[in-house]
Parts: C-alpha cells; structure tokens; sequence
DNA sequence: CTGATGATGTTCT
DNA sequence: GAACATCATCAGA
C-alpha cells in the first residue's frame, strides 16, 4: 500500500527517520523501478543553516511550502540531481533527502542507466554502485527535473510503498555529509541509515 | 585501502 | 563572481 498524506504531514525528522525501509517506486513509460530506502537526511527550518530553504523560499525552493508528500529535486554542482520529499503541513518548511537506496526491482535497466552498458553478470562492486549515493540512485532509476513538484500521494509516476516499521535498534544516526558551509547546524545529528546495510554510502 | 582533484553549470549575491 | 546536500578517477601506500 502507498503511503499516504498523514505520513509525510508530520514533523520532518520522523519523516526521514520513518521512510528507511520504504520501498520508493518509480513507473517511467512502463519500466519499473523499486529499492528500498537506507538512507536518509532531515532538513528543518530557520534553526537549520544547513537547508536551502533556510533563508526563505526562492524559485528553486517553493516547492517546500507545498504539503508534506511532494518531490523536491534540484540540480548541484552543474551536474547531479537530488531528490528530497517535503515534510510537514503545507506552509511549514521541512524536506528529507535520500541519500542511498538498495535495489529491489528492475535492476537491470538501472545498470544500463548508471554505465550505458548491458547487463550482464556484472560484479558485486558494480551492483552496490548503483544506488550508494543521493545522485547515484536517481541516475539509475533515470529522474529528471521534470519531476520537480510530483505528488507522492497522488503521482501515477512516483510513489512510496509502506512495510512494517523498523526496529530502532536497526536504525543509526548521524551528522549530515557535506554540509561544512552550515556553522550552527554542522552537527545535528539529522542523518538516519540502516545498520550494516552494504548500499548506505558513507560509515 | 585512503585522500586529492577536476568536471560542470545552476542558483544566489 | 562564488558557492555548491556529488561522483569518477587517479596517485600513493
């Protein structure tokens, strides 16, 4: 069953913490891709120096005043996407970045996506490496800036799948990567991942 | 294995 | 004009 409005419309760090162990689905022109989230990052709100959003909403950000369930993707560094789901009731800032998905479902499309080659008993190295980062699995399942502002609740495109809560003890949290610009925020422990879960991209 | 470096262009100042 | 929620590649150990 997909989740539904009442799951993202709540406080952005349970949201992040919440998705891992989710299945995110994505149907693009009837290709089939699914993984299961490991990891994840929380951005808040005027506390946080980390977040885009921090100092307002801009063209890029607007989507963050949309109720919590839509997609918030951004190019960095010229050349990657991101992919964040907004958290919170529409009018509160909160979004959570995926940082690392294990594959599930269509693995072998992601891999001629991420290395323009076919799949063909490839090594384990090259599987992990597929979805181990937060711009590595949206190349691999083949996002776009047009999905910008899709509605997980509603999207025929996009949607997340619930299963059964993890047990916190399978659950670690972390700082953030990346994020040395912030200098109040550097060291939220806002950063949730799967224990021992081989496609987490960072220890 | 680790750490350093270049790629590349949108967004914001 | 600078900064940037990253990745692939290469050098060195």
């Amino acid at each position: 069953m997909r989740l539904t409005r009442e799951f993202y419309e709540r406080n952005t760090i349970l949201v992040a913490r919440d998705l891992l162990g989710k299945t995110l689905v994505y149907n693009d022109k009837g290709n089939i891709y699914k993984g299961r989230i490991v990891e994840t990052e929380a951005y808040i709100n005027a506390k946080d120096d980390g977040a885009h959003f921090n100092k307002g909403i801009t063209d890029r950000t607007k989507i963050i005043d949309e109720a919590g369930g839509h997609i918030y993707i951004y190019t960095i560094y010229g050349m990657y996407l991101l992919f964040n789901i907004v958290a919170e009731k529409k009018g509160i800032h909160g979004a959570a970045l995926i940082r690392a998905i294990e594959p599930i479902e269509g693995i072998d499309k992601m891999y001629e996506n991420r290395y323009k080659k076919e799949f063909n008993n490839p090594p384990r190295k090259e599987i992990i490496n597929l979805t181990n980062g937060p711009a590595k699995f949206v190349m691999a399942y083949g996002m776009t800036k047009s999905d910008y502002g899709l509605d997980l609740v509603t999207s025929e495109k996009i949607w997340v799948e619930d299963s059964p809560r993890l047990s916190l003890d399978k659950i670690v949290r972390s700082k953030r990567i990346n994020i040395d610009y912030a200098t109040m925020a550097k060291d939220y422990l806002l950063r949730f991942y799967i224990k021992d879960n081989p496609f987490v991209s960072k220890k």
